[in-house]
DNA sequence: CGAATGTGCACAATCGGTTGTGCAACATCT
DNA sequence: AGATGTTGCACAACCGATTGTGCACATTCG
């Protein structure tokens, strides 16, 4: 091609000589302004052309830089490989190509310290708006950002300091939990203990799943207890654990269960598997949604959450103006299966 | 805290005129060649401690645009939701970051016309270099690269314009046919067809893995029917379709069958779901890896790529002075379950 | 005591765009 | 013909860092 090996790349200042006009008609026409500021049409074409057929393709440093806009909107993430949020960064970042923005997405391990970093990383590079997903601790991020004069979003997990979008957490886990006793009474079961297992008691979403939880069974006229709430962290090792010592003091398994993400679940049936048993001996709901385990299992009761809808909120959002920090809104989450 | 509503970001200006020095020499201190610069340690103390109070934070496009390194890399994905690619983001950015580098990471849906849009964005923001992975046309990206003198690596799928890392996939499509048909063999099965589907017939990892399928067989002894290979695209849909279409001439489940992706997978297992069999009622060996799957079917074979060993290897290719366009580094995936 | 060397820092150009402003040249009106 | 308005563009000052260079002052040496 044009490019030899010492490969610099055209600048305005190459176009402009190319085409003997001035670098700040090129950047005019280049970026549209051309009109307002009475750039003929036949050298407007003229520069459109040169630029083409050159391959020019304009330094974003250097117009962000100038215009105090870097066109860059950053997401922290906990983690990319679980279904939920491996789509919520799918599409994150094709709603802000179509915006014409940049998206650049950190993920920082359920970890304050990798949250904070990522931050400070993403306000290095100046983003223009920054969305915690499922942040530990959200409102530092908010005051980073605030310092900053950048705005902040809180997504999956809600904050003080800035706007949040979270799912309907009790509702969603409330109708999960129907769904549960619905299955459970057309087996006639021996009890209707379900055991609630997975998750964090500090996080919100987990308390609010476990309202919803109680809230059902309470319509339903089933007490609740304690000892069958075991918030005992997502991970799947955590949850294979917990509930080991769970059936250290159980002859039977419960007859159903709410297991508080997909990847508890994992841990879940790892035991389930160890001890002989099988998925389908109990009922199962799941609050969160993995395509591959609703093949596996149909039965498999899940509550999907929107992620679509979620990050459109997200950029609705960000188009206001100036939104109020205190503002909550909440996404119905889907049942699936059963 | 100290920014007022104006929120204006202190620049190395500011921090001269708090520490009563210049720009050039606060620069020299907070990049670190204060040193070389014979600036006093009494003065770089004097503006590192300004600048941490004041919470500086230098810009990165004033930085990028001088130094004319954006310190960014760059990486196209088909997508995020599955476990290997969302698990290679993972341990790129990871990677990046222990390396004090921003990796931005842009998912193309296996469309070459997001990919090489995606690119171009990526080279207008400057990056360091550029990683395709399972790029459906690598080849046109490396061109782009090239025409930028920006550095491109070829990952999961070959291409000849760059450096490449790929699995093994003859050899681990091999090793995963010479599992199941060990397990087939435990078994004495009616017949030792293996039912290879997914995946597409032009992608080279698809070819290799059926070059890997045959020559395991061949090694047992075995023939291989044409009619028995099905490269009927990743889509859970299209493996559903093609499979029942295959069905469609038996009138019981094959043996065992390879399938080519966690993706296709999910497809069989519906079709499976619907017509009441189960996944244990055949042998199953799956090229590619997903815990809630290895849970579910501790019998499930899976041919594990090593994504760790993969990415190490891609920055390994990033810091060699001047790859070889034809250096083609195979990893060998590990095989899991069974 | 003057020359040579070293120390500590500031100046100013530069990276590649963007944008406020100014000024010719030409057209229109009185 | 001179005043006024319009069209079409170029100039130059930024944005915030980096870096080659130069210069004043202090120290050491012959």
């Amino acid at each position: 091609m044009v490019s030899d090996s010492s490969a610099k790349r055209l600048t305005i200042y190459d176009l402009a000589r190319l085409a003997e006009t001035s670098p700040s008609t090129v950047s005019a026409v280049l970026n549209g302004t051309w009109q307002r500021r009475r750039i003929s049409k036949k050298l407007a074409n003229k520069i459109l052309s040169i630029a083409q057929s050159e391959g020019y393709s304009a330094n974003m440093q250097a117009r962000a830089l100038r215009r105090e806009r870097s066109g860059i909107i950053g997401m922290v993430l906990p983690l990319y490989d679980n279904r939920y949020f491996s789509s919520i960064a799918q599409h994150f970042e094709s709603e802000a190509r179509r915006r014409g923005l940049f998206a650049i997405v950190a993920c920082t391990n359920r970890d304050p310290a990798q949250e904070r970093e990522a931050a400070r990383m993403m306000l290095a590079y100046r983003v223009e708006c920054l969305v915690s997903t499922g942040a530990t601790d959200p409102d530092t991020i908010s005051a980073m950002c605030d310092e900053s004069g950048v705005a902040s979003i809180n997504l999956d997990l809600p904050g003080g300091k800035a706007p949040s979008i979270i799912s309907n957490n009790r509702e969603g886990a409330q109708k999960l939990t129907h769904a549960i006793l619905d299955q459970l009474a057309s087996q006639a079961p021996s009890d209707d203990t379900i055991l609630f297992i997975g998750g964090r008691a500090e996080d919100h979403n987990t308390r609010e799943r476990i309202a919803g939880f109680t809230q059902a069974r309470t319509e339903r006229g089933l007490t609740t207890s304690e000892a069958d709430i075991i918030p005992c962290d997502y991970a799947a090792d955590k949850a294979q654990v917990a509930l080991e010592a769970y059936m250290r003091h159980r002859t039977t398994l419960p007859s159903a269960m709410f297991v508080n993400s997909t990847i508890s679940l994992e841990g879940i049936v790892r035991w389930l598997q160890q001890g002989g048993y099988q998925l389908d001996d109990m009922i199962v709901g799941c609050f969160d949604w993995d395509p591959l385990a609703a093949a596996f299992h149909p039965h498999l009761i899940m509550a999907r959450q929107n992620v679509g809808e979620m990050i459109d909120r997200v950029f609705g959002v960000m188009d206001t103006p100036s939104p109020d920090a205190s503002l909550l809104i909440e996404v119905q989450p889907d049942i699936m299966g059963g």
